[in-house]
DNA sequence: AAGAGGCCCTGATAGC
DNA sequence: TGCTATCAGGGCCTCT
């Protein structure tokens, strides 16, 4: 589900909801999500104010009145909803929140506010909770990852020097978190489509322009997918259960077979695996 | 050290 | 209808 997009919307909207609120009981459903859930979690919550929901890369950051931080990972089917207190739901202006019904199975940790509660479904448990002491770990934590698209860091010269006898292909390289972080499967086709760059060629033989396209794009595809409320395909919802549209958006992903929207380029998109990842791109304008 | 591949898990869909 | 195989937006781990 979730790209760095599409945690920026589910940041947005639980931000809005749960700052400065403070959490009134945890319950944790099932603790076998990636990493085990300990047994001190709920503890460590309970009476926390949310101080600010942040995020980086597609990790999710609920910053704590304790100076904590409550890391979260969604995983590939990760959600979180937010659930209003019933009652209440008749009497005030809800058929916002009412859109978004909760799933009736899967529902491993809810967190509980004054009068209403927040829940993380998750099908796969791919996603995790993690508590993290301070500023420090946290940021020992995310030391790994490579700069974000956003980052002045990620420009032509950073790219075209970490390519250097690099013989990975590119599209492995967009997904790969420790040279960029926050682009997925998805938006690397999108990135890729728009700078004319085969997936299936090495990192090393990309000219400096080509780099240049690529830091370009990465921003462009991503800000244009946060804009429009990130992407709903598999019925992806931000947190008051409203669909992104950036799918509509889309130039290769999931079009196999379809022509492609470049003006006068006769090519098909194609679809191909890499690294058991699908990707999509068109065999004529992109080289 | 870089890169390839397997694995974690459930659910939806396609094909027989 | 019911079986099986394949695929899904991520990332960690192991092996070479």
């Amino acid at each position: 589900m979730p790209e760095l997009p599409e945690v920026e919307i589910v940041r947005q909207s639980l931000d809005k909801k749960i700052k400065q609120k403070k959490v009134e009981k945890v319950i944790v459903r099932n603790r076998n999500l990636r990493f085990k859930i300990p047994l001190n979690f709920e503890s460590s919550l309970k009476n926390q104010k949310i101080s600010k929901v942040k995020r980086f890369s597609k990790y999710l950051i609920l910053s704590l009145s304790n100076s904590t931080h409550c890391l979260v990972h969604l995983g590939m089917s990760g959600t979180i909803h937010l659930i209003h207190n019933v009652k209440k739901n008749y009497l005030t202006n809800t058929s916002f929140y009412n859109s978004f019904k909760l799933p009736e199975k899967h529902n491993h940790v809810e967190i509980f506010f004054k009068d209403f509660k927040i829940v993380y479904n998750d099908p796969r448990r791919f996603g995790f909770f993690q508590i993290i002491k301070d500023d420090n770990m946290l940021t020992k934590r995310l030391s790994y990852l490579g700069p974000e698209p956003f980052d002045f860091k990620f420009n032509k010269d950073y790219i075209y020097s970490f390519f250097k006898n690099k013989k990975k292909n590119i599209k492995n390289f967009l997904l790969d978190q420790h040279f960029v972080s926050g682009i997925g499967n998805i938006y690397a086709s999108e990135i890729l489509f728009l700078s004319k760059i085969k997936p299936t060629k090495k990192a090393r033989l990309l000219k400096e322009k080509e780099c240049e396209d690529i830091a370009i794009n990465s921003k462009k595809v991503l800000l244009n997918a946060i804009s429009k409320g990130g992407s709903s395909i598999r019925d992806f919802k931000n947190t008051f259960g409203t669909k992104g549209n950036f799918q509509k958006n889309f130039n290769v992903y999931q079009r196999e077979g379809l022509n492609c929207i470049r003006f006068r380029c006769s090519g098909v998109i194609q679809k191909k695996n890499i690294s058991n990842r699908s990707t999509f791109y068109c065999g004529v304008c992109q080289k």
